[in-house]
DNA sequence: CTGTTAGCGCATTCAA
DNA sequence: TTGAATGCGCTAACAG
């Protein structure tokens, strides 16, 4: 048994170095693709190192000026299906570029408390997928060094990126679709005012209404949450009849779909609805909601594009990346 | 401007020793609370401190002995919903005991190889959310002194802590339940074998089912997605007549909602459904699933537990904690 | 109470 | 091609 599992202490490169009969370099030289090093010693020094389950430690290398390859994301304090959606995607699309994304999220409480304890760590970057955050923060982070990237809502700062839906775009695309199938009758469920993609969204709607040159029948605020869908239906309907209930994102949909059902209301042959995200469940057979889609995918590679650009070149101007919506023709049109 | 900003280096303790006028060891004093240090310096210290933006870099502490408060959480290639809450709820119970967790998935390539390099991380533990890993992987995070824990998955190693819920327990329970409706003729969904869950949840009933005299009706296996409930019910009512289906978790019960409905058939009066974790979507209006629950705050609470005692006791012998599931009644049974 | 010193594990420079 | 020496940022032991 060697002296590092006797004390059960990490092996160390010492430690395969005294084992393999070579130098503490050439133990990291071993690990080094491009340094020179004879091929047969090298390929002894892995043997070793092997058979002693040795590692290179990445905290002695990034303290050495290695990148430390930690991310960290940022998600909001009550994640909607669609944030557990990109933060899964999120994740393996991090880990496929090599990185390692560090999750922060929890109650508003321990999420503040955690993002400003993370920055301890010499993190590659921050992406932000949560709505507010104080503006001191990004300061923080700027003097640390530490790269912001924000999703899903545009942070307007010097060397801050962003990816970002086009969400005026998608929402008036799914308004004019169904302005063509002959609806008059517009309802709204709107998102938390907090979120700048709630007011984007709504923004693309009241576009569309005007180039039809009609007004929105009645309007709702809901807090993105399936029952928020769900209720607001009631208080949509008491404000007048509509034939076509247009909401901010999936979730409401799906509650709202449910509201109208309960109320003996058929979708979409008395009242049409629509989303706005493309979460897995509209898929599903109960609901075969037509929405726009929020690319999951392209927005990962956005990140990840965008990261590396700022690792080779920290000092450039932050970048904003607009995704592309999509329309998605289920049955609920 | 500072020699550190102009280099746009990070702002190290030497830095704020400099700007205060101090010696370094102060400056490490002033960050640690139980260090002996004059009130009024450590004051001034952490002044300037927050003038530069200097916090303590984790990687130095962690290079000197500390904890790296880093956690692994391994998930498997294609998150179910439940998946997705877990690693949510996780990721918010571990920020708010301190520790940050890594997110490991995506496809088995990726999340194989991220897992073997992750470990160059000197983690705090590595906590396994997935069915299959290699059984030398369990050696090498022993060799490099990282514990193990597996949740959802019993290991039956060393120094492995596993926290599970009572899967057989559970089980019966809800048969018992839908025995004591009157249901005589039972289908059942089965999941992927290579879980080890499933197999254990379909004992829970085959027990429940014995003791009442009774034999399983007809069998699908699927694969724990939601399409996979949707397709089994054909396959199923194409053995026989059946006026009670349960299924190995909700995402199937799910699907299975979906398929009997289509085919005209009520739930629950004309075939009853139920499921296995309730997800939040089995709470959802169109569905209403009568499942067990699999209690994802007590699993968290049970992790966090066992990783701080690993961390006091590095070894003490595994510990095997099981949660106790319940039966959630709604209006499918 | 405080400054000086050593060493954590590593990659890399320098000198051979 | 190789080994010895250096320093990354930090904490803790030591000496004052």
């Amino acid at each position: 048994m060697t002296d590092a599992q006797e004390r059960n202490r990490r092996v160390t490169a010492a430690d395969v170095a005294r084992a393999a009969g070579v130098s503490r370099s050439a133990v990291s030289r071993a690990f080094t693709p491009e340094a020179y090093l004879d091929a047969d010693k090298r390929r002894a020094i892995l043997q070793v190192a092997d058979e002693l389950g040795y590692r290179p430690n990445a905290i002695g290398a990034a303290l050495q000026g290695a990148s430390s390859n930690l991310v960290a994301i940022v998600v909001g304090d009550t994640p909607s299906p669609f944030d557990k959606e990109v933060a899964t995607a999120l994740a393996a699309g991090l880990n496929a570029a090599g990185k390692y994304p560090i999750m922060i999220g929890g109650s508003q409480a321990v999420s503040r408390a955690a993002v400003s304890d993370v920055l301890r760590y010499p993190l590659d970057a921050m992406i932000l997928r949560t709505g507010s955050l104080s503006p001191d923060f990004a300061d923080a982070c700027g003097k640390l060094g530490i790269p912001l990237i924000s999703s899903g809502r545009i942070m307007d700062r010097p060397l801050v990126d962003n990816v970002c839906v086009q969400n005026e775009a998608g929402m008036e695309m799914i308004t004019d679709l169904l302005l063509s199938r002959g609806h008059k009758a517009f309802g709204f469920i709107g998102g938390p005012s907090g979120f700048g993609s709630a007011g984007r969204r709504r923004a693309g709607m009241m576009q569309s209404l005007a180039k039809a040159g009609l007004d929105l029948t009645a309007e709702v605020t809901g807090d993105y949450t399936v029952q928020s869908g769900f209720k607001a239906v009631e208080a949509l309907l008491a404000q007048a009849p509509v034939d076509a209930i247009l909401c901010a994102n999936d979730a409401m949909a799906i509650g709202a779909i449910s509201g109208l059902r309960q109320r003996g209301l058929r979708v979409p042959e008395d009242v049409a609805v629509t989303g706005f995200d493309d979460v897995e469940m509209a898929g599903w057979p109960e609901y075969r909601l037509t929405t726009v889609r929020n690319p999951i995918n392209d927005m990962v590679a956005a990140i990840v594009d965008l990261l590396e650009a700022r690792i080779n070149a920290p000092r450039r101007a932050g970048e904003t990346r607009w995704l592309t919506p999509e329309v998605i023709l289920r049955e609920t049109h």
